[in-house]
DNA sequence: ACAGGTTACTCAAACGTTTTCGTGTTGAAA
DNA sequence: TTTCAACACGAAAACGTTTGAGTAACCTGT
């Protein structure tokens, strides 16, 4: 077991100074041909990496971001996470993630775990518990002392901060138009609890949609789901919630529902009253995941670009990161949807 | 913007020694009441927080863990990874995490990029390609550098050190065994080519379960697909497959396939040859995932308790870098499964 | 009054780098 | 022979922390 090689050791072995050393690898002309090649040729002989620690406390800085979401096991955020990957590694950064699992505490924990120098900056999504609570001070506190933030998704308007966002309400409109122009008259919407901000925008491009087509929002058609008893596990009492919305609105033709999870529950509650998808019922989701793709019929959906978020966010925030100048320009970069159709709509 | 205040700057506004106010900190005895309890004001008032990388340096350890996964899009990875970051949480460690994309050289760099002191012990899942080319020298070499590692799920025998695997072996025996408890005759399997080493293990479970009841394993039975050419867009080539399996054995009266995405699409064929489920066709597939979850009908799967193995590697983990003695007894800890039955079987 | 013992601190090294500045040696020009 | 640049290298500080060793100042008992 040979430990790792440091500058020292090489040093030594070669009884020359760790300066001379250190500038050798680094092709300084003040070192000479000879001793260049000695120190270069025993450095690669006993795998010579310089320690990253030492490096991050000597120029203050990890070429690290850390990462805060609400959770992993999810396809929207996993896929945030592998765009943000993506693009820190082709930057030369590494990621460390943080899961906060819908809680306040815990994302307020992580942060600080991270802050006390591991991390460069944070790309992050705000927990539900925050939301509700609206309770930021670990967020306006770790940008107060000069670390960078970029939030996605689920962004807080009053922080300032570099944000990427989807296009909720475009995407709920772009949604709602399809399913107008598809010839639907009664068009239900199955969203969340107005604190979730993202919830809230797609409810509100909804209502533009049918605005604009002078159909009038029947608030029976609404059904907001209250997602506080609702676990991965539990997902009867979703099912039950949509069959007596159903149930109450037989004459629905067309559902808009602002997730993944919704709109395929919401076709199999269909299915088991025996309404035809998508002959009397046309049906579009958010979140172009997995269950979209695969089920049956499969879900037209609207996509988000998860991974192009991802992406964008890592990039806002490596730029900040290497910008010379300290102007504090924070720039909110919006994603545009897309609407993916498959077979759940005509 | 106040910057992280440093123990240096504590001192000097207190004019007392950078030792005095570490110490002063630490509650040392060292140190009187008096100046005890200013410098710890002091410290309270500018939300004082050691710096971690200072400490990383100092310690030669930086409580943080890396986690290399072929992708994270991707329920069974995203879960363990819950696992790890729960368990690491609680034991006071970060989560980094690197994706190798099933490229070797992307596993390999990904690795170099943090074993040079970003953190003190890797968890990790090898990459398709890794298998095939059966090129370990990057693990081989973290682990004589003296840097603990724990493989999960893809793991190689001709490593040594911690390992946390799945019983494949069993798992296909039981969701075999079941079929056959339930009348199939005639159990076909959708499995992966055998350099994927859990896909063989599923096949020989499923094999072992025949030859105990004295079933002829027919050839033709099983299926291995080639999922070179199979991404997470182009599917349609995994269902031709399938459908030319089906009608090629039209006689079938189960499947065990050897992944969620391998059954779902069984039974999408199914349903489009009018073979209904679980009438005609039962269907058992490998982890429980929200597809398994969400299908109609939903599918009878092998849990592969994926968290779990997140947790018990960060764990085996954990303990062999807090352990004092040297003893380099390396576990291969089992995670048995379980059969969790839903719509797809009688 | 003085040895010996507390008390309450400070010093300095260490972790592994990078980098500025200083310095001894050489060779050549004056 | 003197002077000065060029060359090749070393010393030391810095990043922020911890900690063992060192040291003043004071107190106690004889």
């Amino acid at each position: 077991m040979k430990k790792k090689v440091t500058l020292k050791q090489i040093a030594k072995e070669l009884d020359v100074s760790i300066s001379t050393v250190s500038k050798a690898l680094k092709n300084s002309i003040e070192i000479s041909e000879d001793t260049r090649q000695k120190v270069q040729a025993f450095a690669k002989l006993y795998n010579y990496r310089p320690n990253n620690i030492a490096l991050s406390l000597k120029n203050r800085k990890t070429k690290t971001i850390g990462v805060i979401i609400p959770e992993i096991v999810h396809h929207f955020f996993s896929k945030v996470i592998s765009g943000i990957e993506k693009e820190a590694l082709s930057r030369g950064y590494n990621v460390i993630v943080g899961l906060s699992n819908e809680s306040f505490s815990n994302e307020v924990i992580n942060m600080e775990m991270l802050a006390n120098g591991s991390i460069d900056g944070f790309i992050l999504s705000v927990s539900k518990e925050t939301m509700l609570l609206q309770d930021y001070h670990h967020l306006t506190e770790t940008i107060n002392q000069g670390m960078p933030v970029v939030m996605f998704d689920r962004v807080i308007n009053e922080i300032n901060c570099d944000k990427v966002i989807v296009d909720d309400f475009e995407g709920a409109v772009k949604a709602t138009n399809k399913l107008i122009e598809n010839g639907c008259k009664k068009i239900g919407l199955i969203t969340t609890k107005d604190y979730i901000n993202v919830g809230k925008l797609r409810t509100q491009g909804y209502l533009k949609a049918l605005e604009d087509h002078q159909i009038f929002p029947e608030a029976d058609f609404i059904l907001k789901v209250d997602d506080e008893k609702l676990s991965e596990e539990n997902l009867e009492s979703l099912e039950k919630e949509i069959e007596s919305f159903f149930k109450a609105n037989k004459n629905l033709d067309g559902i808009v529902a602002v997730n993944e999870i919704y709109a395929i529950t919401a076709m199999k509650v269909a299915r088991k009253l025996k309404i035809k998808i998508p002959e009397s019922l046309q049906v579009i989701g958010f979140t172009d995941g997995v269950l979209s793709k695969h089920a049956v019929p499969s879900l037209t959906t609207v996509s988000q670009h998860a991974s192009q978020m991802g992406e964008k966010a890592a990039e806002l925030l490596i730029n900040n990161l290497e910008r010379e100048d300290e102007e504090e320009v924070y720039e909110t970069f919006t994603i545009q949807t897309d609407l993916i159709e498959r077979e759940s709509t005509k």
